[in-house]
DNA sequence: TGAATATATGAGCATTCATTCATATTTCAT
DNA sequence: ATGAAATATGAATGAATGCTCATATATTCA
């Protein structure tokens, strides 16, 4: 690479600094894992019926029309990324979500893709 | 399941309109799409990258230690998404991103991240 | 206690995906 | 024209991932 093509001194202030501005792996990991659990659209239609109200393992298979097991492991996973938690009520156990932000960052993105079209 | 543990009447409403509140898998592709794509540590470098200033492959594959080619397949699937696109300039491609909303999801991501910490 | 119901979990399998390697394409400079 | 530099691209490979199947665990109820 030669590389002066840009040739404004901005660009070569930012490019300097470019390198110690992105964060290290550590810091970007919790959001890249954030980002993967919503790249599944089992997960996504998970986190939209909990975002109507909490939910039983059963009730969100049968919503999903999906496998008691497949969504019992997606929503371990999304357990395990504080992203739902449960509580037991007898014999099932209720999720939730664990915060509504989550649903702010899916309209965001649906913003995004609307303004998108718009083109 | 027998479920009437809920046992509200706002709970089985609820339910009722559930599986039709949720979206077809259509019309949720291109947003799952877009969290797969933010859902990789190399592209979210990337995008972090040309939030700070355009920049060409090269300088992308230098900046993150990784091969050009890796970049460049990378690049071509944000392209697709239409998160970047890019223009050449002689020899170079200048990568830039396609709307500053990206990075609005990554703030808001990053604060739900730090809201989380604060358990 | 024993059967039934709800959920969790581990192994196996098929698919997706990120990177590498080799090579093609495009543009510039001489 | 020719060589060098920047980027793109296709095939191959290994790793990650989502689902299924079988089974384990936990709770209720008779």
């Amino acid at each position: 690479m030669v590389e002066k093509d840009f040739s404004e001194q901005e660009h070569q202030d930012a490019l300097n600094h470019l390198k110690e501005s992105i964060p290290a792996n550590e810091e970007l990991e919790s959001m890249v894992n954030i980002f993967k659990a919503f790249g599944d659209m089992t997960r996504v239609k998970i986190i939209l019926a909990l975002s109507k109200t909490p939910l039983s393992v059963g009730e969100i298979a049968d919503t999903l029309d999906m496998s008691q097991s497949s969504i019992s492991h997606q929503l371990s996973l999304l357990r395990q990324l504080n992203l739902v938690n449960s509580v037991r009520h007898g014999r099932n156990i209720h999720y939730r979500l664990s915060d509504q932000h989550i649903i702010t960052i899916f309209g965001q993105t649906k913003d995004h893709i609307i303004e998108d079209e718009n083109d």
